[in-house]
RNA sequence: GUUCGGGUAGCUCAGGGGUAGAGCACUUCGUUGACAUCGAAGUGGUCGGAGGUUCAAAUCCUCUCUCGAACACCA
């Protein structure tokens, strides 16, 4: 039995396994068609070891993938570098959760022993994620994948901070940071605000002396307690006489003064603001400007202590409706309003963050400087280019980056505290002999570790071995990486990184190597439902990329997520686009089985001829579309470069190539190598079904051949454009159609037809003749040079047919014909008006003059030609 | 609030100074062996609105309406 389907689930996995074992992903894999000096490089975004694949990374991976495997076949020694990440806190609240679960927890485990439980979790999920990426058929270098703590990029990360820690790039001190009281500090980033409806509290403040008091208002009244002055505008006619006076803070005997500042905005609230400098990022601004008492009134789990007087030992959130119950008790509470407002939360754990005072890492943004004069400089490029907008403003605002977290997988920072004289040195041991002055063996290491993004912001040098020293040298990077691959080509990832990685790494690929790392950076958009919605569990709208891969085929889903990336813009996923694909991966393999029901093998076009008429129109087609096809992966113009090939293979070669050969069969062997060649041009879209139809097409087979991913990528070849007899031949075929269905015999086999075409010559008659006749299905087909009389006619771009025929209805087709007539004159006027405009002739380049000239001339003679047909037909 | 991106055929979206494009849907027709996951021929749009620049604007500029995102915010 033929069977009419194409079923990817034989070959996807079957050749996949076969392209690895045979190292073609490598960096020589091509080795026989690279080019001397032509490199290429893009570094693989590090999936979280924790991670599964979605269908983000399903989109991100075939981007990459498919430029990876076209400079792979146009001949760069390419490196695609794979890896994961250790992804600190995900990671470590995985393991924590699986300790709880086993009834126990990590301190009472230990840091050693629970470390040794977090790798040994690592080497099991790790795994996982890199085996589905190799179903979607990605070709990165897996021989030499990186883990973002492994033994060598550990190396580099302790090599990179010593560097900045020596430079007095990296600092540590007492800072307001962001506070999670269970993840500890965070990155600005890191923080998510949200909207949250929450109360406006009023309190009275009363005055120490008894005077009176004061109405504050606040959306925390549990941080009172930390108050140290309140404040109000220096102009503010309301409360100019209070400045300097003091206030007793309710339920306290504490005293505080009421100062003048200008961060107060007089309209809000009010006009009165509390002042609680070690919880809040503009108190504390304040508190430095006025000297001001910092008090901490919560601990790192956020219970309050003892300034809190009665209410120590509460949680800070818990203890609010507490507080405030007292303080109306005692009639200090004015009103309570609700109130919108935004909350920060931790993006891990949507707890509630505090701004807290601790004692913190940070990289000061000076690091960042050269990076961005050098972006702007353009020394690397944004694809969409408005992103450089997004990043200037980011960079411009720039802070310190809080680098230490309080957690214990990860990179522990390499900084060593001297127990008997203090001294404080960074040291790449990891267990340093003494302490360098005073020579003491009693040594601690910070128990911090670094922010995941640290090393991540490493990445594009460190697998390429830099500070590695000489750990796995010749296995995991050669030595003259740096030299081939940096800067890196291409960076492709997501633009909701653009802050956490791309950012970061920028400043540091500078820093340390004086270049910025990419040449090329493209962000891409998100990927949404059909409906345009986020994809989310709780939506339960999740297009899983695995099911999609066994339900469709790996290169079904990524041609339809090429063809849908268009730069900027989001991609809606529905399973109407998927099986549109699908049908499009049908009729590839029903075209190659069509050409193998006449000829059995076809040549490679290296050293062939393509000479027949046919062949050489579907030449002169495909190399309009690798050009086409090459400009577009250029630009990283996905959805163009894929839908040029959908639309050359559908609707040139199979709607018309195909269709034509059954009047030439000569022709078809021509036709097998010229979709040969097309297979290696969507190869990086579709890389399992394009090698199995070459294959099939070459009489071969993968076992006992070379793939079709090392073969040369098309060129344009030096073939002159040769389609003008086939644009004709085409357009009488279409113009007969037409003329059937006006007589009602569309699509039947008619008896006879004529078709005018002014100046073709006998020959060219003769070869078109047998096209048109079978593809309009026409018995007699003749050539005319004058008009048939009791026919009908249809008047296309190129020609003008006939039909004889003796009774049929004649409304139909003189309305058809005025249509026509209405449409052509609408033409006419808009060509004529411009034409007939001085301005227009004087202005406008030549070659667009010669264009509507021409166009002009061609509307009022196929209008003259419809008229008399009108006429004609009306008598 | 600042910045960015969208508003094009009934639907989903490309395109981005030189006569408006695709897929789906719709109408009509068609199975003698590539493919019904198909083929043929069609219908359908004053490109959100208003100004402006230009010989020429869906495209560039200004304003405006509307949807979305990022960043920043007032206790």
């Amino acid at each position: 039995m033929s069977d009419n389907k194409y079923n990817p689930q034989e070959t996807e996995n079957r050749y996949y396994k076969i392209w690895e074992e045979r190292k073609y992903f490598e960096i020589d894999g091509n080795k026989a068609i690279q080019e001397e000096g032509k490199n290429f490089s893009i570094m693989m975004p590090p999936p979280n070891v924790t991670g599964r694949l979605h269908i983000g990374h399903a989109l991100t991976f075939t981007l990459q993938d498919i430029i990876t495997r076209y400079k792979r076949m146009d001949g760069y020694k390419t490196l695609w570098q794979p890896g994961t990440d250790h992804a600190g806190i995900a990671t470590q609240n995985v393991v924590e959760k699986q300790l709880l679960a086993e009834g126990t927890t990590k301190e009472a485990l230990g840091r050693e022993k629970f470390l040794e439980r977090v790798w040994a979790w690592k080497e099991e999920s790790a795994g996982i994620m890199t085996e589905q990426l190799r179903y979607m058929g990605v070709s990165p270098a897996w021989e030499r994948e990186r883990f973002t703590m492994d033994t060598g990029l550990q190396k580099s990360v302790k090599e990179s901070f010593i560097h900045l820690y020596n430079e007095g790039l990296i600092v540590r001190g007492n800072y307001m940071v962001n506070w999670c009281t269970h993840d500890g500090a965070l990155s600005d980033i890191e923080v998510e605000h949200e909207d949250t409806d929450g109360k406006f509290y009023h309190i009275t403040y009363p005055f120490a002396d008894g005077s009176g008091s004061v109405e504050v208002a606040t959306t925390r009244p549990e941080t009172y307690f930390g108050d140290t002055a309140v404040m109000v505008h220096p102009d503010d006619a309301r409360y100019k006489d209070l400045i300097g006076k003091e206030i007793k803070l309710p339920l306290l005997e504490r005293r505080v003064k009421i100062i003048a500042d200008a961060h107060v905005d007089m309209e809000f609230g009010t006009g009165v603001v509390k002042v609680t400098p070690a919880h809040d990022q503009n108190d504390y601004e304040v508190g430095k400007r006025h000297d001001l008492e910092f008090i901490t009134v919560f601990d790192e789990k956020g219970i309050l202590n003892e300034y809190a007087g009665e209410f120590q030992g509460l949680e800070r959130l818990e203890a609010r409706e507490t507080i405030v119950k007292r303080l109306d008790e005692e009639g200090f509470i004015v009103k309570i309003e609700d109130h919108k407002h935004q909350v920060g939360h931790c993006y891990r754990c949507k707890n509630i963050v505090e701004p807290y005072i601790s004692k913190q890492w940070f990289l000061r943004k000076e690091v960042a400087t050269a990076s961005i004069e050098k972006t702007n400089a353009g020394e690397a490029q944004f694809f969409p280019p408005h992103w450089i907008n997004s990043y200037n403003s980011w960079m411009g605002e720039l802070r310190d980056w809080c680098i230490s977290r309080q957690l214990w997988w990860g990179h522990q920072i390499p900084v060593f505290y001297c127990d008997d004289c203090g001294h404080e040195f960074a040291s790449q041991e990891d267990a340093p002999e003494s302490c360098p002055k005073c020579a003491s063996k009693h040594l601690t290491q910070d128990p911090d570790v670094l922010d995941t993004w640290f090393s991540s912001a490493l990445w594009p040098f460190s697998t390429l071995g830099w500070g590695n020293g000489d750990v796995e040298m010749d296995k995991l990077f050669q030595s003259d990486d740096m030299k081939n691959f940096y800067p890196n080509t291409l960076l492709i990832t997501g633009f909701d990184i653009l802050f956490f990685w791309v950012a970061r790494m920028m400043m540091m690929g500078e820093h340390f190597n004086g270049q910025l790392p990419f040449n090329h950076i493209y962000l891409h958009a998100l990927v949404r439902d059909e409906h345009g919605n986020k994809m989310s569990k709780s939506r339960g709208n999740v297009i899983d990329p695995l099911d999609m891969v066994e339900k469709y085929s790996a290169d079904i889903l990524r041609f339809t997520l090429a063809i849908s990336a268009a730069q900027g813009r989001d991609i809606r996923m529905s399973t109407e686009k998927l099986e549109q694909n699908r049908n499009f991966t049908n009729k590839l393999y029903n075209a190659s089985k069509y050409l193998q029901m006449n000829v059995e093998t076809f040549p490679d076009m290296a050293g062939f001829c393509v000479e027949s008429d046919l062949g050489r129109y579907m030449m002169s087609r495909l190399n309009f579309a690798t050009k086409e096809v090459r400009k577009n992966l250029d630009e990283y113009k996905f959805n163009d470069a894929a839908l040029v090939m959908y639309k050359f293979l559908w609707n040139e070669f199979c709607d018309w190539g195909i269709e034509l050969s059954k009047a030439d069969k000569g022709a078809i062997v021509e036709l097998g190598a010229i979709f040969k060649e097309a297979m290696k041009l969507l190869h990086p879209f579709m890389p399992f079904i394009t090698e199995h139809l070459y294959h099939q097409l070459s009489g071969t087979s993968l076992d006992d051949a070379d793939s079709i991913m090392i073969q040369k990528f098309p060129s344009k070849t030096k073939q002159r454009k040769e389609e003008q007899k086939f644009e004709l031949i085409m357009d009488a075929i279409v113009s007969i159609r037409r003329a059937k269905v006006l007589v009602d015999l569309a699509n039947q086999k008619i008896e006879k037809a004529f078709v005018k075409i002014e100046g073709i010559s006998d020959k060219d008659k003769e070869m078109m003749l047998p096209f048109i006749s079978k593809l309009a299905k026409v018995e007699h087909l003749e050539f005319t040079d004058t008009k048939i009389e009791n026919s009908v006619s249809d008047i296309s771009d190129l020609c003008v047919t006939f039909i004889p025929t003796d009774s049929i209805d004649l409304a139909p087709i003189i309305k058809k014909l005025t249509k026509q007539d209405e449409k052509l004159q609408k033409e006419i006027g808009k060509l004529s008006g411009m034409l007939n405009n001085e301005r227009f002739v004087a202005n406008a380049p030549e070659d667009v003059l010669e264009k509507n000239r021409s166009l002009l001339a061609d509307a009022k003679a196929k209008q003259a030609k419809v008229l008399e047909q009108l006429e004609a037909l009306q008598k």
